[in-house]
DNA sequence: TAGATTGTTAATCGATTAACAATC
DNA sequence: TAGATTGTTAATCGATTAACAATC
């Protein structure tokens, strides 16, 4: 295991933009790669790089650089991609089903296994392959599955008391896209909030101070 | 204009979420707040709340707190939110059509004029009441109507050339869903990455650190 | 070997928090 | 007035950058 505890958020958060860059630098067929050069195409500092790896363990060589390939395998393992959490989406709305369109979530370290919805009209259909179940026949789900990772698309309004079902039925990841900060006081639970408003009210607030 | 240059990224992007909370208070009749009752709700410090608003005034007052009504209006004019910002979006996928009807877009600042895409398939065809575009008739656009914001939802391997084309057209703002890094050389352009994936992988890292 | 570049320690910078005088 | 809470300065903390010895 490379991975190492008090890793601040900041080097987190970093990772998989290195990964991505990596995966880049492989489809061109580069080989290796000094801090210096990935720093460079990065807009980032070389020595930021290095102590961000070096969180991890020594990757690099000196005089060397770093190989590419060996690197992005590093940061793969680092990440978990190859574990596939299990995951269920919960709001198969627009939003939710652009997601799952968008997204690949086997490369990302995901598996998809299940969506709901409480909306009659769509329950029973086939999304991605997988019928979209009630989410009033949630518990019953649960006691044939164990997923890990729910995807919240659902209005604010209704994601508290969903939040909280989805915790007692188990799952410890969430990644919501609701209009809503859920609050992390369990240790044990992480949430990913992904808040679209608020990127693009930064985007306003920094248009607007062009002129 | 009670905007200030000098303001770091870190607090401008936490003014959205300070907007969103007061908007919350307001709904349940909340009038005045505490700095310390507010950083209590949002999980943060009071002096942070203190510090952070006062890079753009003093809005509250000793011994009372802040009116969460008018601190709520300071922040809404320090984002801009009613300048409402001509943008167009390109790119009418599964992602772009879900950000089209998930997000508000009038009042987070912004006023959707247009939709552009390449495939014949949809264009001509309507969507939130414009009709669908063809993006090689965009310079033509560009003679009639100057929208300063474009909201990319496209593939990653047509980002740089779309960018480059929008840029010369007079596009100041970009709301980038693909999955590429817009290198923003330029001082003049803003660029807000949405990096669902990055979001993702770190979710990932998080729940299998959990272990 | 000589040149290149890492890994790592030390220095700097910036952001957060603490403290408190000002004042409503 | 007394109590509460701001605005702001100073102290602390953490993150980034610089520097360089180690070493491939």
């Amino acid at each position: 295991m490379s991975n190492k505890n008090n890793v601040s958020i900041s080097v987190i958060r970093r990772l998989p933009r290195y990964y991505r860059f990596l995966n880049d630098l492989l489809m061109q067929d580069v080989e290796r790669i000094s801090s210096d050069k990935l720093a460079n195409i990065m807009g980032v500092t070389a020595p930021q790089i290095r102590q961000d790896l070096n969180c991890f363990g020594g990757f690099g060589q000196q005089g060397y650089g770093y190989n590419v390939l060996e690197l992005k395998n590093e940061i793969s393992k680092i990440l978990g991609i190859k574990n596939k959490l299990d995951t269920i989406l919960i709001g198969v709305g627009n939003l939710g089903r652009a997601i799952l369109t968008h997204i690949d979530f086997d490369s990302k370290g995901f598996n998809f296994i299940a969506a709901f919805d409480k909306d009659s009209e769509i329950i029973g259909k086939k999304l991605f392959g997988k019928e979209i179940l009630d989410i009033n026949n949630i518990d019953e789900f649960f006691k044939i599955n164990k997923p890990v990772i729910a995807i919240l698309c659902i209005p604010k309004s209704e994601s508290d008391i969903v939040y909280k079902k989805l915790i007692s039925l188990g799952i410890k990841g969430f990644w919501n896209f609701s209009h809503f900060d859920l609050s992390v006081d369990n240790k044990d639970i992480i949430v990913e909030n992904v808040h679209l408003e608020d990127s693009l009210l930064t985007l306003c607030y920094r248009v607007n101070e062009l002129k």
